[in-house]
DNA sequence: TTTTAACCGAGACGGTACGTCCCGTCTTTTT
DNA sequence: AAAAAGACGGGACGTACCGTCTCGGTTAAAA
């Protein structure tokens, strides 16, 4: 007699190849393959693994490198809380430390590129990599606004278009002419906003 | 016997072709293909054309790429001058209204995409496309401050950073979402920055 | 302490499972699978049957198509006695109507044409389904040697093998073409052949 | 302007591919292969050549396989034309010798066994192999037939079935036994054979 | 009774070959 | 000499089976 959460019958699906087949995924993307340059083939082979048991887990490339790129849990940095700029600070410059990266950069490429070709992977990235980040940012301004630190009719959302846009724009720059992100960039960004951010009496 | 400034002897390649290939390549980009997906073979069938004509004229796909590109002149808007305001509004809302056109969105994604897979290609977008733009913009910022209407110690590359990167993270955002960016997003953006850029008098 | 002929320990194996097998395996075989085309896989499906099952009692595919063609017993027609001829007729009519089915056909195929790729096999379908009809054949001849009715030098091994090779090529040669082999082939053959097998006073 | 019989426009098929395809095609064959067991990627590396180009002209495995075995001529032999006896045994020992050949061997295995699967290749395989023999025993028969040689009521059709049939029987069960087909086989086939052919004031 | 050993089905595993598509190159006739 | 057509060797695609290997669940002899 078998009870309810009983596993479906034959053998189970293993863990090791699981893990196998997305951290090549994530290598290959890492060293700097894009979606479509990405071979299953190639995936296979680097993890030890036939083809077939990747199709049997997801339909297409899409759908491994989706839960590939979802497997990246975004390491939130813990904020110490005194003021909103040292929190901004810290929140921007882990954007800027990531960007130092191959790897990172290359996902990031990847993910933020083709969401126009495969939404649905860019929708899970979004999911699970971007909106924590800007729930977190969102709660440090509007406890800077509650605070009175901010002005009162600070438009949070724009605030934080604000400031992510403006790092991941620098980054970008920055990888481009082969220049690094100046280290201090992130306080002068948050510095230059507060500018404007700040209420009066602050 | 042959004049001075004589044609190369033989068949001189066709114009139509040429253009017929760049046409075919910019449909293709429009159409959602990426520098990967998008086939040589496809441009040519499209271009009522063989592989080998292509072939003659670039060395291979992002060279074809980045000279259809090059073709997409950006114009500038014709911009004022009355306020540092007014002109930067009708700088962004380019911008904005850029993003609402698909073939846009394609060809900006491609552009910037792909930088760290085909830098070239990014190289001589950023030469045409971007950099022009930057040094408008730099200048109204800079007349900005010459005229005392903003801050004599903006950091003016840092402010143009924040409204482009501003303006690029919500359109992007926005597409994401499937909303269209709110029409006053460009008047917004501006206001929300000046309140810092501004100087003291202003 | 167990006792002589005792079963060994566990589940004893299912004869249902093992009967299922090899009819499903003649039933492939009987639409027209190869021994290469006859997927062990499609055996399990039509058998209702796991791979392990199978692969548990026979060692590869040529064993198990090997089991399955001895399963088929070749009923030996009884034959009168009185006349060779009679005798030679009814043995090869036999061979003539086994040609009619489509079944039978595809048997003696793939048993006869994988001789060189499958020895054993063929091994196996000639101790069982061969040699006892040339047994029987050779009876007939050597009676007849012995009644007189035939050559006493007659060559009986070289009257079988006209016998049965013209047969055979015969229902081949018919079967190829689509017709049917005449109802008094086996008749017409051993007339033919008699004429040269009959003794002078004969 | 161009003539009638002009090329097609493009580079033209390789002649040197398409025998080194067929030639790798027969050396596989003749090492045993099955046509299921023939790989047309085995094929394609053993030729030199990549697997489009034997698509491109192949439909499939069959067809392949069909115009590899269709090439190869059967070099009738000459015959001297003096006695019927003399002609058949020619004719048969050819067959015999052809049976020592293992290539040749395996080559009349694919031929004959896989007619029932492959029957278009059946079909070629009798065109261009079995019937311009057939025809030139039908010649001696027919021609022995006119000179009172044989009787003038054999059955020429049958008569050609005794012979082929015994000596393609003989080949195969000598073949399956290990042993070599005894070399005067074919004289002893022949001989016993027309001890029923013979017209009686022969 | 209770082990316990072998079987059962289902189904995942690492592979090989399939036949298709496109790559970038090469070779031919036509313009 | 360039154009178009199209064949070339190569490589990845996603599918179907291969023969092997776990699994949870019978089944029946041995303890």
């Amino acid at each position: 007699m078998s009870v309810t959460g009983t596993r479906p019958a034959g053998r189970p699906r293993s863990e090791r190849a699981e893990k196998a087949i997305v951290d090549a995924t994530l290598d290959l993307i890492g060293e700097g393959a894009s979606v479509s340059e990405l071979s299953i083939e190639a995936v296979a082979a680097r993890a030890g693994v036939g083809k077939t048991t990747i199709y049997r887990r997801w339909a297409n490339k899409e759908e491994l490198v989706g839960d590939a790129l979802a497997t990246l849990k975004a390491p939130l940095p813990v904020v110490a809380g005194r003021t909103v700029r040292e929190d901004l600070v810290a929140y921007l410059d882990v954007m800027r430390q990531d960007s130092l990266h191959v790897r990172t950069r290359c996902i990031m490429n990847i993910a933020m590129s083709d969401q126009e070709r495969h939404p649905r992977l860019y929708e899970r990235f979004h999911q699970t990599a971007i909106e924590p980040r800007r729930a977190a940012m969102r709660a440090v301004l509007e406890r800077g606004v509650a605070t009175g630190e901010l002005r009162a009719d600070l438009d949070v959302e724009l605030a934080m278009g604000m400031l992510t846009g403006t790092m991941l724009w620098y980054t970008k720059a920055a990888s481009h002419g082969g220049a690094l992100p100046s280290p201090d960039l992130a306080s002068r960004i948050v510095d230059e906003a507060l500018r404007g951010f700040r209420s009066a009496q602050a």
